[in-house]
DNA sequence: AGCTTAAAGCTATAGCGATTAGCTTTGGCG
DNA sequence: CGCCAAAGCTAATCGCTATAGCTTTAAGCT
């Protein structure tokens, strides 16, 4: 029998495409398997488990988007830096709503837990850049991160789940979402006792 | 050998209390039969299957988050309504992880969808009331009950889910999210060719 | 060209969770 | 005090993860 000539890429480039068509939650083993031209347990070859290929998806999954989120924001700042950041993540996790539900997932204790923080470090520098056009510093800046990422995720999640009724009217709403955000941002707010206006006092994740 | 003494609403309520404790996604028919005494295929003459007993589980979450917000916006208005149900809203996700991830799941096309239709309406009711605190009507309100929705819904999965990094910022953080929120509200937006002003022209499902 | 050998596949199998079938026991009710 | 529907149980099936152990491919070396 001819090899099928897999690599670990190309096995979780696989499963990243098939849990986009049919969900993360509904990707299996088998299916990846006939997807790849392959029986089950010839992908134990490829992958460690179940678990580690979903790692592994999301792992790439939260690069992709980190990159997508970097290129939409660069050259860019202020509202419209928010404006073509939210509109980028919005499109992307519609677009590949498989891989975006693979990036919630919590970082594990393991090994590429490392490779993960980093991805992490990554998109949380991208969101402070956003988020420091509005004059936000320090701790501050970390509540504005925070505050994006709630909204956008939520957003994202409930639109790429059907959470929305009525589907004409969607866009529209992303726009009140995303305006309403940046009309908050830019209302100064009261300083609370024990902010620091530091660049970047707080390690990784937001 | 005695009988338990089993009812759909015990074993709903269990399947609850034990999704809180390890999780909605880990909640299998077996864990539930032990809990509640009995032998797995029992379950079966309580519950159709574990994709009823799920949804069964949401309709209930969906119900007790829905008082729960109710109850606490009630008789308060603008701001203050806004606080106090987000501050609800918060909390009983921390407190009911379980059952916050099962009010996600998507309605079904089943029979129950007409009660969940309904629970879903009433909740849509109070956030309407909460955001009408601000003068918005018609669609505005409906994107404005959006906005709440999913920042609330992002923060909530986030915080539940472990995605923030340093719990001790974590409260001061949502009251950031909430006065961001309050003040993009308050914030007077340019009105959008084909805005209604009527009072809930769209049906349930924000 | 032919040999060696690690990697890549495969079949067989174990084990778990959902679900169904069919038998047994319980306990309310006439 | 016996009837019978509901509630439980055991046995068994099916799909999915995972492991063990055998076979074949093909890359590299001579």
């Amino acid at each position: 029998m001819p090899r099928a000539g897999l690599a670990q890429a190309t096995v979780v480039a696989a499963g990243a495409a098939l849990a986009d068509e049919i969900g993360f939650a509904g990707l299996t083993m088998g299916l990846l398997a006939e997807r790849v031209g392959v029986k089950t347990p010839s992908l134990y070859k490829h992958v460690a488990s179940l678990e580690a290929l979903q790692r592994s998806i999301a792992l790439q999954a939260k690069r992709e988007l980190g990159d997508v989120l970097a290129r939409a924001a660069a050259g860019k700042s202020g509202p419209t830096a928010v404006r073509a950041y939210a509109d980028a993540w919005r499109r992307w996790a519609l677009d590949h709503p498989g891989r975006y539900a693979a990036t919630v997932r919590a970082p594990t204790t393991d090994a590429d837990d490392e490779e993960d923080r980093r991805v992490a470090n990554e998109s949380l520098q991208v969101m402070y850049d956003v988020v420091a056009g509005f004059g936000l510093r320090g701790t501050r800046a970390l509540d504005a991160a925070r505050v994006l990422r709630s909204a956008l995720h939520g957003f994202a999640t409930l639109e790429s789940a059907g959470g929305f009724g009525l589907p004409r009217d969607v866009d529209r709403s992303f726009s009140f979402l995303v305006d309403t955000l940046i009309a908050g941002l830019q209302t100064d707010q009261p300083a609370i006792p024990g902010d620091t206006d530091d660049d970047h006092p707080i390690a990784h994740e937001v």
